[in-house]
DNA sequence: GTAACTTGATAACAATAGTTCACAGTTTGT
DNA sequence: ACAAACTGTGAACTATTGTTATCAAGTTAC
């Protein structure tokens, strides 16, 4: 079941989202400030926060890494009567995910919501693959490059992409390819021609690689 | 100094925008399509990019990844005379930087470039870390434990880091700490005191350690 | 068909990473 | 002052990573 935080001061409003998100099926815990959700945080976990911009003490935006430090995975998103584009600017650069402007309509709460959650899925696929193979693949320029390569081209051969990588000797670049093949980031398809997996490819969206 | 792209279709505001940063002292490119954009980010460096939103073919967001496929340290900043919350959050989604709103006075530009290119700077100095050692010393979970610890900290001493990361062996610890020292993502204050650098605090704020 | 190229497996080896042990100088508490 | 805990160094050793050489099956070009 998808858990939200919500924080909000607004003591009707929040007795409505609640109300609408539980008809939705998901499991609400519905605080009044930024501190709070901040404390709800550490005691369970959560999918996703619906944070207000503007309540007494800290705002939402200033929750953010707060929240984060606890739960990485998290989708946040802050919503605020006041939004101009500079303030949703700004909580974007803090690290939220989305920004809603208030009054909103039930099915936009939903569909944000939703959308968030989607987004942050591929980042779940990432708890699944081990960190240790994945950082020891990317410890070595010929893997970097052969991945940055990858990405580049969709599709090689094993010799053309040996040729692109510049490494004259064969063997040695089968043995840097059977490394990233281990850490997962890449794989053949039925053709035997090599490609990156859906991790290889958000590790390299989340890495710019040098 | 500091080099600008400029994508603008409307001529009369190209010419204004270009002769304005000119005069802040900026070398500026100004070209009328994200396709001729791209092309420039080809042939040469810029530091940031000056994006019109809806320009006749592809829009400046769509043209994001493009331009970070060859400069993947460039600041990137949308404008638009139809921004909205919404749109805004798209863009910041796709990778800008900044979202600014036309019409805009002439120091709301410079105040963005500069604090787009401020916010880049930190960026820059992973540029002269060596990516095999810092991937290198992530890929193992006591170094990461150890960075995330010593994040949460601020402050530690070699003991009590070590009781943290829960190692029993401190000569053990001490090979990890020194790995860590290595690759610059740690280091020891006058006091003797273990302490991030900011390389390692920038590298943990954007790897999200698992 | 055969010569050249492609795509690997395997073994032998060097270099680096990681662990453990022994020991020693420095602080800290009492 | 003395013991205990703190903060290291260096040597010995194992495991892993990376390189090189040899060999071989499959593919393509002619």
């Amino acid at each position: 079941m998808v858990s939200i935080l919500l924080a909000e001061d607004d003591n009707e409003l929040r007795r409505n989202v609640v109300e609408l998100l539980e008809l939705e099926g998901y499991q609400v815990t519905a605080v009044a400030s930024a501190e709070a959700a901040i404390a709800e945080s550490e005691q369970q976990h959560f999918d996703i926060a619906l944070l207000d911009l503007l309540m007494s003490g800290m705002t939402g935006v200033e929750a953010i890494s707060n929240l984060r430090q606890h739960q990485p995975f998290i989708a946040i998103v802050i919503i605020t009567a006041y939004a101009t584009v500079d303030t949703a600017v700004d909580a974007m650069k803090k690290g939220a995910d989305s920004v809603m402007t208030k009054p909103f309509k039930s099915q936009e709460l939903v569909v944000t919501i939703k959308r968030s959650l989607a987004e942050k899925e591929i980042l779940k696929n990432r708890a699944d693959l081990d960190p240790d193979l994945v950082y020891s693949a990317l410890a070595n320029p010929y893997r970097r490059k052969a991945l940055k390569i990858l990405a580049a081209h969709q599709a090689l051969k094993f010799m053309d992409l040996c040729r692109l990588v510049e490494i004259d000797d064969h063997t040695k670049f089968n043995f840097h390819l059977r490394q990233l093949k281990k850490a997962g980031l890449v794989m053949q398809n039925e053709k035997k021609i090599y490609i990156l997996t859906n991790t290889g490819q958000f590790v390299l969206q989340h890495h710019n690689l040098s």
